[in-house]
DNA sequence: TTAAGTGCAAAATCTTTGCAAATGT
DNA sequence: ACATTTGCAAAGATTTTGCACTTAA
């Protein structure tokens, strides 16, 4: 049940060679609890790989499905690694989001998104359900 | 009960200079039923607004309350009127967005977003909810 | 060996800033 | 008359594209 999650598997699952650059964007992005933006990326990884590469690598890994991108209130991009259910025409990252308004964290929680009905003629494929506020750490600090 | 919609009242309401320039974007954002997103108002208001007084006025409508901002999927702003009860430091943006996939509007849906318990020590001041998926148009189109 | 991936340079966008001229009250 | 607002020019930031070099399989 519990499905490989390290780099070199991950890769190989979606017929993408194993670089030094995508193991460590991997890493980046599963190492916390917490999704990580793209600014925050470049910033860690910028000596090691090059801007363009990691634009590269990461549309590469939403297209294949093993992460998701999730947009804050900036139109900033954030990653997260997705659940194994997910595969490329299939993505199911119908869980809660909570965007950090301080320290701009976005966190993937455990909760299902509650069933909507949609009025006439509009048909739902996915939804999302973001909530704003402080996360456990800065409602702390503050 | 019914407060001025028009776009004097509205502006002389926060304090803002009635210009040409201004109630042309109010006209374009409250014109349909959906969002209009910033590309759509530069292709629209290109002639007769500057991208750059387009961006102030879009930045003071939503400072103001006027308008609420809502990034789409592809991080994408995109603009609609504020109900009545929106203030400047107390936004109601609480309905439910659809984001079309295939026409790429968002419309704001009368559904108030259910509530959801967040875990310990996480304090949600906002949330939002969207839906991707066909709106009522393209649903027929294809 | 060779197809895929990377880095660099450069183009194309998008967004912000500063300032002089125009405009609303 | 005067504070705001606008347009233009230009800086800054973000994202994409092309191509030669490198690397994993």
């Amino acid at each position: 049940m519990i499905m490989a999650l390290d780099p070199g598997n991950i890769l190989k699952a979606h017929d993408l060679k194993h670089t030094r650059q995508r193991v460590r964007v991997l890493e980046e992005i599963s190492h916390g609890q917490s999704a990580v933006s793209q600014p925050e990326l470049e910033k860690k990884l910028g000596k090691e790989i090059d801007r363009v590469t990691l634009y590269r690598i990461l549309n590469a890994y939403e297209e294949k499905g093993i992460v998701h991108k999730i947009m804050d209130a900036n139109g900033t991009a954030n990653y997260a690694i997705c659940s194994s259910a997910c595969t490329a025409h299939n993505h199911h990252d119908e869980h809660v989001h909570f965007n950090c308004t301080n320290c701009n964290k976005i966190f993937c929680l455990e909760l299902t998104i509650p069933e909507i009905k949609m009025p006439e003629g509009f048909k739902a494929k996915t939804v999302s359900f973001t909530a704003y506020g402080l996360c456990n750490k800065c409602n702390k600090e503050k």
